[in-house]
Formats: structure tokens, C-alpha cells, sequence
DNA sequence: GACTAATCATACGTACACAAACGATCTGGC
DNA sequence: GCCAGATCGTTTGTGTACGTATGATTAGTC
């Protein structure tokens, strides 16, 4: 009785039957979409070097680099972070010194966020770094398979 | 001076320079893993339903089953987990009744897990919704772009 | 038989990731 | 001016994900 799966057309029940039994773990775009975001993460944290940063602590500095200054949940839907996870790496990044809270003018509810001298200093080094780990992620596809990956990449987003 | 950068050639400095001003985020292949695995997860944790599981708990459930028994450090390298992280996905599925553990007979380090009653009924409602899930996932591709996405992707791991 | 190396499972610490709930503040409509 | 709803930032709880360390057990070597 397929219990709560959303009802199917009763002809439909012996095809998906068929597509249960023969369902292959490996062949999932869910499960290759981890493996390859886990070897990417794997990559990163091993070319970043002695910048120390992560894959979502680089992308809010590289942000707070382009926009100089920026609230924390704006930062966020730039990143695509929830508040929640914006506020950790923004408080590990504050920690360390990288980026500073300003209160804003207008607006007492926001925290201005911006990057300090040393911010600003691992950011350019960081960044020459992550042209390098994009070259190491792709290195397994020819020059003419990666914008086609990339395009449609960016299609299921 | 770059800092701590793996030596480049001294002529490729210029061009790194340029790499480095015209970086963008969007454009990186790791931010778009990132953001790919993530709308995943969301349309997973969506459609999966009652069953309430994870996908690492999904995946796990899928290889005990297709397997029928096997080690936890074994369903690791399977689901390409490490082995903190599986023993935290097992500990939760043997809270939740869905899996159980025995002793090996052969090999006093092991402990072998198998699926309960309730986790084979469980994993084989789950695995429909994972159809559906994977047809989710690539809607916004065509039928012909679909293969074509899933190699490349195959090809980064 | 004893020693070494490898493997298994666990534990701890750090870091994402999101849901849910919260108080503080701002804004639009009246 | 005032109130309702939205937004900002925070906190709590659960669940990956991995490095590192540890103890138990096994397998290989001498």
C-alpha cells in the first residue's frame, strides 16, 4: 500500500516497484552532489594553506571584500546562509581578528560588518589560493566539458 | 609578495594579480557545489516525508539493505563516510529502532548491522520518495542534458 | 610465542546547516 | 501618533562532517 507516498496513478505501482528494487545508491544525483562537494571541501581545506579559512568563512570575507561593508543577514542571502549560520561564521571571523562590527547609523538593529587590515591582507592571499583550488576541483574535466559542468551546475541551483 | 602561495613563475604574477581583482564568488565551481547540495537537501528533507530521514541515514539504510549485513566502518567507505561520522548515523538509526547491531562471529572488533522489521519497511517507502527526489532534483534539466550532467558530475568525484 | 602494524569502534573538539522561537527595532497604513 | 507586520540578530537543538586521539582486537613477522 506504498503507505504515505504521494498517490500515484494505480498503473504506475508495478514501475515503481520495478525503480525501488533496482534503486542504486551510487547513481543518485543527491549522493554525487556530497561526494563531490565533500571533495571539494577536502581540496580547499587542503590548498588554503595557512589562511586557515573555510569554504564559508572565504566566501563572507570575499563578499565583505567586493561590497566593503555589509550587515550580517545581508551577508548571509549573499553567501546563501541562514542567519543562524551566518552568525557563526561571522563570530569565528570577528574572533580572529579578520573583520570588525560597526553600529549602523540609520538603523539600530544592524551590525556593520567589515574586514580589518589583516582581514583585508588573508583575503588577497586566500583568494589566489581558491583560482588554484577551482583549477584542482576541475582538473579531472577538459577544457571544453567545464563550462558545460559549470552551466548546468548553475541550472539546478 | 603573495605571502605563502605555492611559487609561481615570476611572468605569472601579472596575471594572477588580474585573477585575484576579478574573482568572483558566483562564478566558483565550490560555491556552486555548495549551493547545488544544499537546494538537494532542502527538496530531500521536503519530500521525504514521515520517514523522517536524512540522506546520510538514507544512504545508509539503501547500502544495509542491498547488502543485508555488513561492519559499521564498512558502510562507511561504502557511503563515503568517515568513520566518526557513520558511527554517529548508526547510532541514531539503532535509537530509532530501524537498524541493530551483533556481534561478528569471526571477528570480536565488529559489531554487524542489519535492518529491524521496521527499517526494512521504512527503507523501501523511503527509497520511492528517493525516486521522486532525484526527479526533483533534475527538473530544471532537460531529458538530454540529464546523462550529460550526471558524468561530468561523476567525473569530480 | 612475542612484537609490530593495521583495523575497528569510540570520544572529543570544531565547524557548517537549518528549524524554531525570541526580543528589539523598523516600516507602512490608518 | 499608533499598531501590525516585517526584519535584524541571537539562541537552542539536532544532525552532518572531519581531524585527532584512544583502547581493543586482529594479522603479519620474526
Amino acid at each position: 500500500m506504498k503507505s504515505t507516498a504521494p498517490k500515484l496513478p494505480a498503473g504506475a505501482a508495478q514501475a515503481q516497484d520495478d525503480r525501488v528494487a533496482g534503486y542504486t545508491l551510487e547513481d543518485q544525483v543527491g549522493h554525487l552532489l556530497r561526494r563531490a562537494h565533500q571533495r571539494h571541501t577536502a581540496i580547499f581545506q587542503n590548498d588554503m594553506g595557512e589562511a586557515q579559512l573555510t569554504p564559508t568563512q572565504f566566501a563572507a570575507l570575499v563578499k565583505i571584500r567586493d561590497l566593503g561593508q555589509i550587515s550580517q543577514n545581508q551577508l548571509g542571502r549573499l553567501t546563501a546562509m541562514d542567519p543562524a549560520t551566518i552568525q557563526g561564521v561571522t563570530r569565528r571571523l570577528e574572533a580572529r581578528g579578520l573583520i570588525e562590527r560597526a553600529p549602523d547609523a540609520s538603523d539600530r538593529r544592524l551590525a556593520v560588518l567589515r574586514l580589518t587590515p589583516e582581514g583585508r591582507a588573508i583575503v588577497d592571499a586566500a583568494i589566489a589560493r581558491g583560482v588554484a583550488i577551482t583549477e584542482a576541483t576541475l582538473a579531472p574535466l577538459s577544457e571544453a566539458e567545464r563550462p558545460v559542468f559549470l552551466s548546468l551546475l548553475r541550472k539546478i541551483i
